[in-house]
DNA sequence: AACCTTATCGATAACGTTTTCACAACAAAG
DNA sequence: CTTTGTTGTGAAAACGTTATCGATAAGGTT
């Protein structure tokens, strides 16, 4: 436990008066080391603390027992996710990296790029948008924005949890229900749309296409969305939102012409982030499992990297929250 | 952007017709090479996709543009700093890495000697227990087990905090008010009870020797001790305690005995981690700002890379919370 | 014409590790 | 006393990158 500067190989090995080959091999076990040498160089590795380079080691071999996480920020929704994923990861060999990539467009391909192979031995990618084949080592993608494709995906059930936001609404009365979805070109905004559309189908309440716009996500085009909504001459009693940002909006939009959320105008979000309990009114929203779908993304990326059977797509369960901005509609 | 294995320098040197040290001088933007060089090899590269090997790279260069934060788990704690760190990173040449050490016995120094160097070019390292001065790398610690020591440090006042706890429950009309510690030798338990007995002391309320117990941070053991201070012939009618997870086993206590919270027994908590609000009672808790303490603290690791002037300590206000968990005294 | 600059480029040696392979030492078998 | 194995060991070649430094060519100065 000596204190200098960095401990390498090469010091252990002359220390204990052995080769680097060998000492190398005590390090990772490998086989052909006479039992009495690799007690003398274990010795020696306590005593220096010699702890193997990543950036090395996985250079020269290819396999590092490290798996990553790669989001393009640490905002709420990955932070979740990443808990989940660490919890996947306890009790196996593997230890986790994660890695922000920031907001250069194709961050995932630069990010796996820059670590795949030689520090991580796979990755969970989260909202990838393009990842095309030529990927370095085992990827699972978290709630792609294209939809489950080539590869191994985890997403929710946008369908179902839109259908349940629908379906709330017709029971509370309302009829006249606008959509304010996000990119259509996405996967999950379509997913979410069609859930909608499925709702009011079965209750047999046409849906009226002049309520049914996109916001690109954009929290101020989504306002100006919404308020156009509220400008019609018949306008809708409740808007479903394709997130919470954007159902946020929504309710000052709302604020904005001085109506009040539930009582003259229902709003529903997606996602269910920690602001969406917080905001006032407090969100009725749908719940993404966001811990749970990071868990089974890492599980089935050790799954893969383990060589064993996996799934190629996992959709999981939404859960539908009901808090104060939804109502009946006024009489 | 094609779609071959991975594209190395070699790849693109070729393909331009260059040598490597070519290619390498224009990827990091070296003097020395001919305007149309440049152009024709960044052609190159935007066509293969090339993508620089950050372990080969920081293997040879030692400076890697990517900084660290290192945790022992990715838990909620955690994950809040990481979210801070991130946002100071926004807007800087720097992409950040985080990395779980595990569970293992001194994983802040594994990690640091893992990555440091070739990998990041400096760290945060959350809650570090053991760090000599061995160590690659600039390091900034956050709430170290052991206090502000020669690492640059950010805290919390851990000491106002459990002053304006004791200070709220006294207003409240208590007087029989328990302590129910963490870890006796950690300089952040010290800490919050320095700040309860400081409070009593101003108020001329004296502590109750038999009041002031530790837990080791165990749930379980918390929840006797809980347990053994009711059982007193004059239980306390509130306790303050030195996290929120042991005061919810305090809450856990007191309902196995059919008491109920706040009426019969008031409980503070101290972090407000997420759980914190949405327990029942919700907890009346001591928030330590913990995404501004991970945003200070990468700041300052910045500012330490840059080789610029900087604080060794900060320690960050905590801000109380009133939630439902207290209350007056039973008359 | 001889010399010096300056600009551009490429060989090559690191960085710290793992892996392959050959060699040495010794024991067992023929 | 040779042959054949069996172990244990270390030299050396990778892995993909960057830094150094010498080579070459073109232009400028005396």
């Amino acid at each position: 436990m000596e204190a200098v500067g960095r401990v390498k190989l090469a010091d252990v090995a002359a220390r204990a008066g052995v080769s680097v080959a060998t000492v190398s091999k005590v390090v990772n076990g490998r086989y052909g080391v006479a039992k009495d040498t690799i007690a003398l160089v274990q010795g020696v590795i306590d005593d220096l603390g010699y702890v193997g380079n990543l950036g090395a080691s996985g250079l020269r071999s290819s396999r590092t027992n490290v798996v990553g996480i790669l989001v393009a920020d640490f905002e709420p929704y990955s932070a979740e996710l990443i808990k989940g994923a660490a919890k996947a990861t306890r009790n196996t060999q593997y230890d986790v990296l994660s890695y922000a990539g920031g907001e250069a467009p194709a961050w995932e391909r630069r990010s796996l790029a820059r670590l795949g192979g030689t520090l991580m031995d796979g990755a969970v990618v989260v909202t990838p948008t393009s990842l095309d084949s030529a990927i370095s080592v085992p990827v699972v993608a978290v709630d792609p924005h294209y939809g489950p494709n080539w590869l191994p995906t985890i997403d929710s059930d946008g369908f179902g949890g839109a259908k349940s936001a629908a379906n709330h609404l017709l029971e509370l009365g309302h009829r006249r229900i606008a959509f304010l979805g996000g990119r259509q070109e996405l996967d999950s905004s379509q997913l979410r749309e069609s859930g909608f559309r499925d709702a009011m189908r079965l209750a047999g309440v046409p849906v009226a296409e002049e309520l049914v716009r996109y916001s690109r996500y954009d929290p101020d085009i989504a306002q100006e969305v919404a308020d156009a909504f509220l400008a019609l001459p018949e306008p809708p009693t409740a808007i479903i939102a394709a997130n919470d940002v954007t159902a946020m909006s929504a309710m000052a939009a709302a604020r904005a012409r001085g109506l009040t959320v539930p009582q003259d105008l229902s709003v529903v979000g997606f996602d269910d982030i920690p602001d969406a309990s917080l905001c006032d009114p407090p969100l009725t929203t749908v719940r993404q499992p966001l811990q749970a779908m990071g868990e089974a993304a890492m599980t089935m990326l050790l799954t893969i990297l383990d060589g064993r059977d996996h799934e190629q797509h996992i959709r999981m369960d939404t859960e539908f929250i009901v808090r104060s901005s939804t109502a009946p509609p006024r009489a």
